[in-house]
DNA sequence: GGCAGAATTTGCGCTGGCGCAAACTCGGGG
DNA sequence: CCCCGAGTTTGCGCCAGCGCAAATTCTGCC
């Protein structure tokens, strides 16, 4: 394998409180893979073994039901960190994590999460500072499954999406990873039927264009207002 | 105020791992306060200064939508620890606290997790344990709430409320404090009306009995498979 | 012991959104 | 360049569960 370069994470906020011979430090007890595109970086339910830091592409993080249907829990982006089972004295990963592009990723084992935490402690601080927002989110989430409409949530999670993966083009702010109606229904609690007409009625009124598995905000604006007003469908 | 005795946390899981004098060091730091029933020990939004850990009673944790909507994010049961806002970097309570019966808490400044987290490593890892597990659990919630129907998790929440707080009487399995139908509709995603028509079809089929804000489990086992069984109501 | 207010029960009508089914469209591999 | 299959759209019927309303039953307080 070969060495890793510091500038891989340099620019990452989970790492920028640490000096460069930190950065360095911490770069050798890592390991780099690619995954492909709907390849799988752990499964749930099996043995954790390593904690993660996605480098460049897009995660997915998908729970299944015993049933089989599945849950899209969040999406992780670049310079975040994810399958922190040891920080939490987890010894299986709760969910799925898949490639939801090609994707860089350095992991650590889970071995070495004590050390680590205490030798960087800025490092430690950021990862639980992250978990706290995730249990945020998370309960913010139940929140909107107990009181919205099925149209406020959609509008929601393209709210979301597009801040935090959005890119801005000429024609609005396009969700920046193949992403289908299927996908936004399991993380909206809906069909991918339901979605469709959603997005169709949307696109309609000029609030967003789509297309297969590519989603824009034209008008991010409007869709603040649907997802706050349980009417003015 | 009158010195901690030891003995009132030496029995629980959260101190177990920590020697006589640890325990006895812990609690100098600690100021032990009462709350009477439905008084709130923190509220959502506010400047986070404490950490708790219940000493006995039962507390409810209540998120509030902007527009004043409720929703139970959980119940805190006697020797867990809440309101860890500090252990996770944030300056805020996400939500508010209140007991659902007299409540003995112990609370530590804010200030003082670091030093604690360090001098104490096991109440450090058993709290993101704790963290770790809640998160799990409000993700297995939103699975709920994306795949299961109203009936499936009204049975769930009275399960997992069982188990956690369920006293056992000679007539079953009793929530040990007042819980009303609102309350179950709060922690569900329903209305307390689809949770009253619940319990009467239940309890005329002999699977709990209940009264006013009491829940008494009789028949476990039937509830779990309706929990599980999207049809057979 | 009685009363006021809170909690619960129950009826009724309506509808948001699901389930099913079929048609259509697009993009990539052969 | 064409074809196949995945992804999407749309129509239609239905029903779980909500919203509203009224009656009923507790229960804690005076």
């Amino acid at each position: 394998m070969a060495a890793l370069d510091r500038s891989l994470i340099s620019r990452l906020p989970l790492f920028r409180e640490l000096t460069p011979d930190e950065q360095t430090e911490l770069l050798r007890s890592a390991r780099s893979s690619r995954y492909a595109k709907d390849t799988a970086i752990f499964e749930q339910e099996t043995d954790a073994h390593s904690f993660f830091v996605l480098i460049a592409g897009h995660i997915r993080v998908v729970r299944t039901t015993p049933d089989g249907q599945q849950v899209i829990a969040r999406y992780i982006s670049e310079g975040e960190i994810f399958g922190v089972a040891a920080a939490l004295g987890r010894t299986t990963y709760p969910a799925s994590a898949v490639a939801a592009v090609d994707c860089v990723v350095l992991a650590w084992a889970n071995a070495l999460w004590p050390e680590l935490a205490r030798r960087f402690p800025a490092f430690g601080a950021t990862t639980y500072r992250t978990v706290g927002n995730r249990l945020q989110e998370t309960q913010t989430r139940v929140m909107e499954m107990s009181t919205e409409q099925v149209e406020q949530r959609v509008a929601h999670a393209l709210l979301r999406l597009a801040n935090q993966t959005g890119r801005k083009t000429d024609s609005g702010i396009e969700i920046d990873f193949p992403i289908s109606r299927q996908d936004i229904a399991e993380m909206t609690g809906t069909t991918l039927h339901t979605v469709s007409r959603l997005l169709s009625k949307w696109e309609e009124r000029g609030i967003i264009v789509s297309g297969r598995q590519k989603v824009t905000v034209k008008d991010p604006h409007r869709l603040v207002v649907l997802s706050e007003n349980r009417d003015k469908g």
